[in-house]
Order: C-alpha cells, then sequence, then structure tokens
RNA sequence: GGGUGGAUUCCCGAGUGGCCAAAGGGGGCAGACUGUAAAUCUGUUGGCACCGCCUUCGAAGGUUCGAAUCCUUCUCCACCCA
C-alpha cells in the first residue's frame, strides 16, 4: 500500500510550520487541504504559507484558484489525487496538511462523489421554494422521496436538504444510501493521520493573538484590495472567516473593534467544528502538543518514530 | 443634601404575587456533516440521590398560604435638582 501522511488539527495550532519541518525529514512534498488558501490573493486572512515558511519544500493546492473560480470538494480530491501520483513518482512522499477535514476524508477514503453533480438551477429552484414556503416544506418533499435522509438531517440545514433533493433527482436513488456505502470504504493508502491538537484555553489565546497579527499585517488592507479588484462578498472564497467580516466592516455594519473580535470568536468556533470532526473520524493519532512541552522537536521525533513503526518511512 | 431610575442565573436582557430555575440573545460546552465544508445545521447550559428535592433574581428584615415581583432599612450604580 501507498503510503499517505496527513497532518492536520485545528486551525492556529501549528500545522504548517510542523508539516513543513517533516517533510524536510522525511523527503516528502505537501498538499495543502485547506478550502482558502488554495486561493490567490488571499493571504493574510487565510494565514497561508509564506514562500518563506515553506522553506523549499514543494507545496501543491496554495495559490492555484481564482476567487472567483469554482472550487469544491471534487475538484480538490481530483487535484489532490494527481498529485500524489506526481510525488510517488518522484520517489516521495505525500504529506497532506491542512485543516479541512472533509477534503482530507475524501482522498483518504476515496470517496465517489462523480455521481451527481450540482444543478444550481435546480439548486436556485429549490432555495426559492423554501423562502415562500419555508423550510419544512422542503424538508417534506425530502421526507417522501427519502425518509432515511430525512430523519438524520434537520429540517433547518437546507443546504443539506437541498443536496439531497439535488441528489436524488440526478441518480433517482436516494443519497442517504449513497452516503452509507460510502462509509464503508476502506483507505487504500497506507496511511498515518495526525491530529495537532492543544488545551481549549490554549489554542483560543493563540486565536486571538494570531488574529491581532493579521490585522497589523493588514488584512483589512487586503481586502480593501480584493473589492478594488472586483471580488463580490457573495463569492464562496469570500465566506471564509476574517474576509466575510471585514466585507461587513467595509460595509458599514461594523467598527474596527467589533470586527476584529467577531473574526476571533468565529475562528474560535471554527476550531471547534474542526476538533468535533477529528475526533470522530477514525484512525486519528491525537498529538497533543502539550505532552511534548510545546517543543517541536520532541513532536517530530514522535511522528517520524510512529511513521517508521508503520512502515510509511523506512 | 434632595429627587428619580436601576441592581436578575457566566454576560446582555425580559419578567411586576402562584403557570419562574426564571423569555430571548450572547458566550461556554457538546454534537452532526459524503459536490458550497473557514460553509451549513443541531443540542445543552444553577446543583443533586434529576418525573422530585435543594440553592438562586444587590443585602437584611417584613407582609402573604405563596415573592425575582409588595413594604421597610441598608449598600452600590446612573441621571437630574441643589
Amino acid at each position: 500500500m501507498k503510503p499517505l501522511v496527513i497532518i492536520t488539527g485545528p486551525t492556529a495550532v501549528g500545522k504548517t510550520a510542523t508539516s513543513v519541518e517533516l517533510a524536510k525529514r522525511i523527503n516528502g512534498e505537501i498538499i495543502s487541504a485547506d478550502s482558502i488558501q488554495v486561493y490567490k490573493y488571499l493571504d493574510i486572512g487565510s494565514a497561508k504559507v509564506t514562500k518563506e515558511e515553506m522553506d523549499g519544500v514543494r507545496h501543491y493546492l496554495i495559490d492555484e484558484f481564482e476567487p472567483d473560480e469554482e472550487f469544491d470538494i471534487t475538484v480538490f480530491k481530483n487535484k489532490a489525487l494527481e498529485y500524489i501520483d506526481k510525488i510517488y513518482a518522484k520517489g516521495k512522499v505525500p504529506i497532506i496538511a491542512g485543516g479541512t477535514g472533509f477534503y482530507i476524508q475524501s482522498v483518504l477514503f476515496d470517496i465517489k462523489f462523480d455521481d451527481a453533480g450540482a444543478d444550481y438551477d435546480y439548486r436556485r429552484e429549490l432555495e426559492e421554494l423554501c423562502k415562500k414556503e419555508g423550510p419544512e416544506y422542503l424538508h417534506n418533499l425530502l421526507r417522501k422521496i427519502d425518509s432515511k435522509s430525512a430523519e438524520i438531517i434537520h429540517y433547518n440545514n437546507t443546504k443539506r436538504v437541498i443536496r439531497a433533493l439535488e441528489y436524488y433527482k440526478a441518480t433517482g436513488n436516494p443519497i442517504s444510501e449513497h452516503n452509507e456505502e460510502q462509509r464503508k470504504n476502506e483507505s487504500p493508502y497506507n496511511f498515518i493521520y495526525f491530529v495537532l491538537n492543544d488545551d481549549r484555553e490554549k489554542l483560543y489565546e493563540r486565536i486571538n493573538k494570531r488574529v491581532d497579527i493579521m490585522v497589523e499585517q493588514g488584512l483589512f488592507e487586503e481586502v480593501g484590495n480584493l473589492i478594488k479588484m472586483g471580488y463580490s462578498s457573495e463569492l464562496n472564497s469570500m465566506q471564509g472567516i476574517g474576509y466575510r467580516e471585514v466585507f461587513d466592516y467595509f460595509a458599514g455594519k461594523m467598527t474596527k473593534e467589533e470586527t476584529v473580535e467577531k473574526i476571533k470568536l468565529n475562528t474560535r468556533h471554527f476550531a471547534k467544528r474542526q476538533l468535533t470532526w477529528f475526533k470522530r473520524e477514525k484512525s486519528v493519532t491525537m498529538v497533543d502538543i502539550g505532552d511534548f512541552d510545546y517543543d517541536r522537536e520532541k513532536i517530530l521525533s514522535y511522528m517520524i518514530q510512529l511513521l517508521k513503526d508503520k512502515q510509511i518511512i523506512l
């Protein structure tokens, strides 16, 4: 089985530095699993790895898309697969590093997405229906064709209700069935799934501090430039934390201080959601950085030992 | 010195005699997630031996079968008059 290393964890836990350092030591290259860092010009707010931080290690899926280009998990998966092959061809080991758990899952367990693409017209239709008739109306539609999904998906979760409906329209099958099948997937890789973690309090402190630094580095200016370039707040890429709040600031919805606080808060919430995801994911290796006295050297040697034990590297 | 308004559970803020452990929001905590995922959504939030009991609504007393809600005094805050 092909080797695959994953380094993830909540935002601001130290994934970037750790992954670069590990890559250098095990002759690896990095594929970013980050839904915002893929976009060009979103640098400060996404805490994008800088050239210096990369320190000579090749990174993929960073700066590869325009902010108004379509990018989603399927694009991610295909690209990532392509890069993984490329890395193997060089005789190196691929390291997926980034905080988007869903993206990681798609590659690691080879989740199939090819049977029902996005149907934007139908989505719009359903959205309007929802606006007119309410979310429960949509949910009832779902119940008729896929009662299992209706049971699982809360009626307020319109996005997922719509996707389930969309899936059925495209395939004639309930999405619950598809999901159940995909859940059984075994990973085709000999992998190790590191989840960096830290005490909640410490993590939150680090997040707050990092947001302040982003502001110092010019987050507001960055967003101002994006607006000048003509990018609208509607774009998916602009839904990222740090971007949507600053858009609101420029729209006059809050003061600068409020904006900064909001970014911190939303980032903390996000970190919690990430942790919930990783905790649920099977076969992860939790690496509590506090257990290693926050010493990157210790963390790395622990990781490398595990990689050897699992024969992911020699 | 006088007057008025206020003090509510982690925070903001409803509640003016029983339906109040106390609306709502925020925060915290927990969770879901299979083509928007930094998105979207859910639950929970005084304690416990938890279908019942105990402790809470600035403090202390009082009225009442019964008080966060009424009365008295006190403390603090805000504003107004001196």
